[in-house]
RNA sequence: GCCGGGGUGAUGGAAUGGUAGACAUAGGGGACUUAAAAUCCCCAGGCCGUAACAGGCCGUGUGGGUUCGAGUCCCACCCCCGGCACCA
């Protein structure tokens, strides 16, 4: 074969309609291979079409499911379109038609832009979330939940978006803008359906431990999740029968706790009117309040404000002792108990009100020193308290603090004092011991009403040290060293390396800010001030110190259950009937779906009801339990809830009687590689929460839905910015593939750099890829005997795209394959065996090219039927390799050397280079390292 | 502020503690061509040095440290991106 030029165009053509009529890609369960269900996040068809950045994570999975597909598995890999919600509506809207016909227009548009890339979908599996035949199964979940207990109507506030014109929930918003449109949300109270994902907090939090997800997902996770530890300690009311539940993760600061203060809505504060004599001035206050917005409310630079409940005292429940209550809009009331005791020596926010409002700080915690983060107090073995003094040394210069260094711990160089001593003569004694100094100052005792704490072990006991720090300036460095004799310190003049502690300045902060500029600590430490507790830890005081006041150890959440309704046209119906005297009654399931009716105005009426409601003969209906006239529920259902287990529906899409059958989900769950970008927390904790249910209900079989996540990183314009019409800087993939090539386009899209990492689009980057098309064609017309010369580099190249697939490195894969094929155009040829197994691993990016160069070789079968290559081991390092020679770390030289050479004969061999020879006998050899293939290293004095 | 991830040529980026800058783009020079495109060959981190070689020094955000050897490990700091944030 030669000859003849590559024509991208005609040979994308006749292979992709030879694969779609070949049926190569459709996939069915009866197999005796293992299976791999590879799946992307499926498309929003917006209208604006598909540009270059959609198609990237479709490549990656592509790739991935046709190397699986080689290497012997199962693979379903599946697409379908995620197509209800408000930016359907809303095109819809926008160009005056009905949001179905939008939305079948854009999906064949997608699904034509879709083509020209060469995909392995399994379109026989396509689903699509506005499907009633899907979104039976989407109200029938709804059902479920409702069921038991898990789907509840609520009349609470929630977050409104006064330009969607439809409620939203917490994950829908951006700070305090609605995430779609950016107009800021206000408070509405409206009649809403909410899903209680709380009640899974706590599973989805640990079961993350069981996911291969990147860091960052599994982060922004746990923090929506926002799990935290703490008590609910009960307050009492003086002259009252009242009590005030708080919610603290400090239960150690407890003695600190010098006022208590309640969120404005706290029903304690209309409860106890009658008592408080500033009621007036404390309901403008909660009025006030009120009619401020979210962003004025959350605000945490503005100034505290809050109002005392005169004629209320409560008691700290540790120390018996009267605290004033307030209320203010710091606390918020959506957290914890709304309550919160309030601790100003720990605390920043408590500490900024209680300065403004003149109430006492009490310090109760103080720093527990480990500098290294090791501790050397031992378990098990005895404590025993003694009083220390602790130089906070100095350098007149500088900033810098002294601290001591030894083998397992770090500490201040001070100690104990003894029995007739004064601090300053214990001070003096000890820092002249242990660090050698001698001219010093000694200056102001620093934190005159807390303590220093340091561990410090002996070889018989943990020794915890109470005392005080004292602010030493070192006038010189005029230094002795010391060291230990017959158990005395004697000063004496040593060498530096003799001394077994070693004394660092670290710039510390810590000891800066908080004893020197008196910063509040909020950290963890040693309690003072608390009574019996002195000397605990904050973690052992946390748990003893809530027994000790009747108090019960409590986790909250932040994150807040799911508001689903949402007031618009454009979704699912929620499945249910109100009667007046049954209630919210759910519609049978033998009479799902419940059709989304045509109407003639869909608009949202912006009035809190949905359009829905204006359809008469479709909201009347009669009550499914007591027969008599009912009204059906108007709200739609969010976006998210088609998108929170699609991936079922994929193993079964044609189901009527399930939504999944048992064993279709038995065979192909988990989804075993997940792929997308965004939905770090949306997307992604609704669908965990919808699988944990349907687990916990024995509809599906594993506790969590994808195994494994690879992040998308995007692909921004050409001129840095986001791609989008607005900006006029959109590349569409059908040009691209026009232009250069499925081919091309798809190996430059996994080239472009790590597969998670954003990065600008360069269409003159893109010829490089086409080129490496363009030249793989043309050595395949060389195609001779196999040439040994370059069977190194081909298995070097099979083991690493391998592998590089595997762990989704496409970039370096791609480098590896020019590698090779820089090698072979250098030896002018390649062996037909080479070649074929060099297509192989290249088939995966580049679909088309490999296919005709397969078939031109003499296959019938196509490439992607064949087997993947596996590599030998053997020929994975060349006979001969190049060893760089340094002296003292600097590469000087390097030589040939057999795969076999002895350290011997390499040290031999790199003696008598010339230019190494030289630099060794200007002075002594003192040492040698080989290290085999790699290097050799001289060590001359 | 807290948590997660980063900082390497002009650019995208490579590099199990072992010759930093692979691979590619843009760039420079040359061959082919009447010319251009395409293709092929060569150069290419910075500075010094040389007629040209040779050679030397510096270099992965900054400063320290560990090591025969550090982009990689440790400590401190600076900056960038992402998540959360008056969450007690």
């Amino acid at each position: 074969m030669s000859g003849e030029r590559y024509d991208h165009k005609e040979i994308e053509a006749k292979w992709q309609k030879r694969w779609a009529d070949s049926g190569l890609y459709k996939t069915t369960e009866d197999s005796g291979k293992p299976k791999s269900y590879v799946l992307d996040m499926f498309p929003y068809p917006s209208g604006e079409g598909l540009h270059v950045g959609h198609p990237k994570g479709y490549i990656a999975t592509d790739i991935y499911s046709r190397t699986k597909r080689m290497q012997g598995h199962n693979v379903l890999h599946p697409m379908g379109w995620d197509a209800f919600g408000l930016p359907a509506e809303n095109f819809a809207l926008k160009n005056k038609v009905h949001p179905r016909v939008a939305v079948e227009k854009n999906i064949a548009t997608f699904k034509e832009q879709l083509s020209v890339i060469g995909f392995n979908y399994d379109w026989s599996r396509e689903i699509n979330t506005t499907d009633p035949a899907y979104y039976k199964w989407t109200q029938w979940i709804f059902l479920q939940l409702f069921k038991k207990g898990l789907a509840y109507q609520s009349n609470e506030p929630i977050n409104w978006c006064p330009s969607c014109m439809t409620g939203l929930a917490n994950e829908d918003l951006d700070g305090n803008v609605c995430e779609r449109c950016g107009s800021v949300v206000e408070k509405r109270a409206l009649p809403q359906w909410v899903l209680k994902i709380t009640a899974y907090a706590d599973r989805m939090l640990t079961d993350l431990d069981t996911l291969r997800w990147p860091e960052h997902i599994k982060t922004a996770q746990r923090n929506w999740i926002g799990r935290s530890e703490g008590s609910e300690i009960d307050f009492k009311l003086i002259g009252t029968d009242k009590t005030v539940r708080v919610f603290t993760t400090r239960a150690d600061t407890l003695f600190g706790a010098t006022f208590l203060v309640l969120a404005p809505e706290h029903e304690l504060v209309k409860e106890l009117s009658a008592q408080i004599e500033n009621k007036d001035e404390v309901e403008k206050y909660v009025a006030a309040a009120a009619a401020k917005t979210e962003i004025e409310r959350t605000n945490a630079d503005k100034e505290k404000t809050g109002v005392e409940l005169k004629g209320i005292k409560a008691i700290n429940p540790a120390n018996g002792e009267e605290i004033p209550m307030f209320v203010a809009d710091y606390v918020l009331s959506g957290y914890g108990t709304g309550a919160i005791m309030a601790v100003p020596a720990h605390d920043e926010r408590d500490g900024a009100f209680a300065k403004k409002y003149n109430i006492e700080i009490r310090d109760v915690i103080s720093e527990k020193f480990e500098l290294n983060g090791i501790s050397a107090e031992r378990p098990g073995v005895e404590t025993v308290h003694r009083k220390v003094v602790d130089p906070i040394l100095r350098d007149k210069d500088n900033n810098f603090y002294l601290v001591k260094e030894g083998p397992e711990h770090v500490h201040f160089a001070g100690g104990g004092v003894e029995e007739g001593e004064t601090d300053e003569q214990t001070l003096a004694r000890e820092i002249t011991e242990e660090t050698g100094f001698t001219d010093f100052t000694i200056g102001r005792k620093i934190l005159p009403n807390s303590t220093v704490w340091a561990y410090r072990h002996t070889k018989n006991r943990n020794q915890r040290s109470v005392g005080y720090a004292y602010e030493v300036i070192l006038n010189s460095d005029t230094r002795v060293h010391s060291e230990v004799e017959d158990g005395k310190h004697e000063l004496v003049k040593v060498p530096k390396d003799k001394v077994l502690e070693t004394i660092t300045w670290p710039h510390h902060r810590h000891i800066f800010e908080q004893y020197l500029n008196q910063k509040l600590f909020a950290d963890d430490g040693v309690l003072v001030n608390s009574g019996e507790f002195d000397g605990m830890t904050s973690e052992e005081a946390r748990k003893a110190i809530t027994e000790k006041v009747g108090g019960k150890l409590t986790t909250t959440y932040k994150i807040k259950d799911w508001v689903f309704s949402r007031q618009r046209y454009w979704g699912e119906p929620i499945p249910i009937i109100h009667c007046e005297k049954d209630g919210a009654v759910a519609v049978p399931e033998d009479q799902l779906p419940v059709l989304l009716p045509d109407v003639e105005s869909y608009e949202p009426s912006g009035t809190g009801e949905s359009p829905l409601a204006n359809i008469t003969d479709w909201v009347n209906t009669t009550c499914p339990t007591c027969g008599g006239p009912a009204k059906r529920e108007t709200n739609t259902m969010p976006q998210w809830a088609g998108s929170s287990w699609y991936y079922l529906r994929f193993m079964d899409p044609d189901n009527n009687a399930a939504l999944v059958s048992k064993e279709k989900e038995k065979y192909w769950a988990p989804v075993d590689v997940y792929v997308g970008g965004d939905h770090a927390v949306r997307h992604l904790i609704y669908a965990r929460f919808w699988h944990k249910f349907l687990y916990d209900i024995g509809a599906v079989s594993t506790i969590e839905p994808f195994a494994r996540l690879e992040f998308l990183g995007f692909i921004l314009a050409e001129d840095g910015r986001k791609m989008s019409k607005r900006y006029g800087n959109v590349i569409n993939p059908t040009d691209v593939v026009n232009n250069y090539g499925a081919d091309a386009f798809r190996t430059y899209e996994m080239f472009m750099g790590p597969f998670e990492n954003t990065v600008a689009w360069s269409t003159a980057s893109i010829a490089g890829t086409a080129r490496f098309m363009e030249r793989v064609w043309r050595l395949a017309e060389k195609v001779g005997n196999d040439i040994p010369a370059l069977d190194v580099v081909l298995h070097q190249t099979i083991k690493k795209v391998t592998e590089d697939i595997e762990a989704f490195k496409f970039n370096t894969a791609v480098s590896q394959m020019m590698i090779f094929l820089n090698a072979a155009e250098k030896e002018g040829g390649i062996g037909k065996n080479q070649l074929e197994m060099f297509l192989q691993v290249l088939a995966p990016f580049a679909p088309h090219i490999t296919d005709e160069l397969w078939e031109k070789l003499g296959h019938t079968d196509s490439i992607h039927a064949s087997t993947w290559p596996s590599y030998d081991e053997s020929k994975l390092v060349a006979d001969t390799v190049t060893v760089a020679i340094q002296i003292n770390g600097k590469v000087r030289g390097s030589i040939e050397l057999g795969k076999g050479a002895t350290e011997d004969e390499a040290l031999t061999a790199a003696r008598a280079v010339e230019a190494v020879a030289k630099y060794l006998a200007e002075g002594k050899e003192q040492k040698a390292i080989y290290v085999p293939g790699k290097i050799i290293n001289f060590v001359v004095v």
